[in-house]
DNA sequence: TTTT
DNA sequence: TTTT
């Protein structure tokens, strides 16, 4: 049950490949940072001016598998959860909070995924291919780029894995 | 000012080309109708079963030029707006009403867009590729066409241009 | 699974008491009418100008129930679901289609629902009645306190204000 | 113009009273913390659970004088915005990240805000204060007020119940 | 997933 | 770090 609505609406790309890890429970955790930028005239310079903002978002248990399979750094995504807020200890002893998406849906919304390799396997959830492209000519390689190696700023660590509750509430 | 919230969000894909009107005032009116499904398996049957639900979403003024320079047939795109009921006359003198989005904002989830070129070559599906297709390292035939295009039942007329007001409240 | 999103979200009063049916199988199916409005001010004649929407929703099973018990004319309500266009026949044989907000998510919003019952006394915690109480004609305690105001952990210092940029874009 | 959605929807209490700042500019920012709950049964425990999440929400120019002005501790309201993590020094001069929602509409959902004050008389329409109206110590008379139920102009009759199916897909 |  |  809930008191008040708690929901977040995302559609933006992967700032790079999600993370998978596993639960002793066997339950997936995946995290990936999505981008979602504005960009506006400022009024007194008359400069076009953008914003980029990157999320946190974390998938769990079927979600984070498909997330893990099927995303990939530049793919643009739907996401859907609610916020939380999490703490942590930062190496000099001093609490941390990190604000993260919990999702609780997740769509894709190119077909590229990102990766070139392809499936191997059936589409679990019968996503793929791309809608809306146009399909005439040769279909071209997948261009994804080597993992860029990315300092996050401030890297909260991953959540330990042992304080995860499979009830979490979502 | 408003009591109340009326929002819808979509992401869907568009059953034909936008139709753009013009008011007295020269403002626009763009009309498209917008495909979203969903599939799941029957528990009796076991069969995968499939919904496609139709949205009439309308758009004006610049968000209305906006829509119809760049969406296409096919198109993926976002929308958010509010519902709006609109009364009118059938042919038999009877009172109907059709329920529409009235969009407030709108993005194109695809890549196409954003040219005012447009397609070169037809579209040969109509579409563009459809989602929900394995992505192989071999590019294969197009299994399942994207929703078609149909006639809308019961086509409502276009709203009288006369009767919309510029001071709508969004 | 899902191609596109199809959301809404709705806060409003009830047109009228909830009329729940069950179908064969025992389920519940609950019937709503909620009210959004919006006011602005008419650009021409300068006068206040308000406009009603009317929203039917439907609710099934649990939701279906719960909506039957605790709703009443006037409640303010949270709703959130998906829109589903149905067709019946008129009774002049003719197809008509009618758009209504399929439930999947619903809270109440004010703890005296639409019955004139209401508070005799002053609400001590200066909060008003918990959400998920019953409503009927007889006020009860309030058993659920709402959520304690506390202090926030780790009050990061208020922006500084000279860093804010008046063009912020929205 | 956005890339991208970045889209936050809460329903919740305030934590304390807003606080309003005014910018060199003149324009006001008003902060407030927004609690949403989640309660569940766990598990294995059997044992009801709740999690209380705290929000940080920002107010800007206009909508933050309305905030501050009839925001109350413990006022139920609805906030629509959007994700902004902004970054400050700790007093041990490292880097922190603050995650807040950017309010772009907000609305009171309680008549009383979080003023003990109150009503002092009964809600004749069954109603409750509407919205957007001072809340101060001093309650004062209901100008607007709430939509008025109506008939719903055609009234499309009920589903045919037996044509509904279990495994609707929500 | 759970609850009202 | 993404995307156009």
């Amino acid at each position: 049950m809930a008191r008040g609505i708690n929901k977040v609406i995302l559609v933006g790309n992967l700032g790079g490949d999600p993370e998978v890890r596993y639960m002793p429970s066997g339950n997936a955790v995946t995290n990936v940072t999505l981008a979602t930028s504005e960009s506006w005239k400022d009024r007194q310079s008359g400069q076009q001016q953008e914003r980029t903002e990157w999320h946190r978002v974390v998938f769990f248990n079927r979600l984070a598998e498909i997330a893990g399979e099927y995303l990939r750094k530049g793919s643009k995504v739907y996401v859907e959860g609610s916020l939380r807020t999490r703490k942590w200890q930062g190496q000099d002893g001093q609490d941390r909070y990190t604000t993260e998406i919990v999702a609780s849906e997740m769509q894709m919304l190119d077909g590229r995924g990102g990766d070139s390799g392809g499936y191997s396997q059936p589409d679990p959830m019968g996503y793929g291919q791309p809608q809306g492209q146009p399909q005439g000519g040769q279909p071209r390689q997948q261009q994804r780029p080597a993992p860029a190696p990315q300092q996050q700023p401030q890297q909260p660590p991953a959540p330990d894995m042992d304080s995860f509750d499979d009830d979490i509430p979502f």
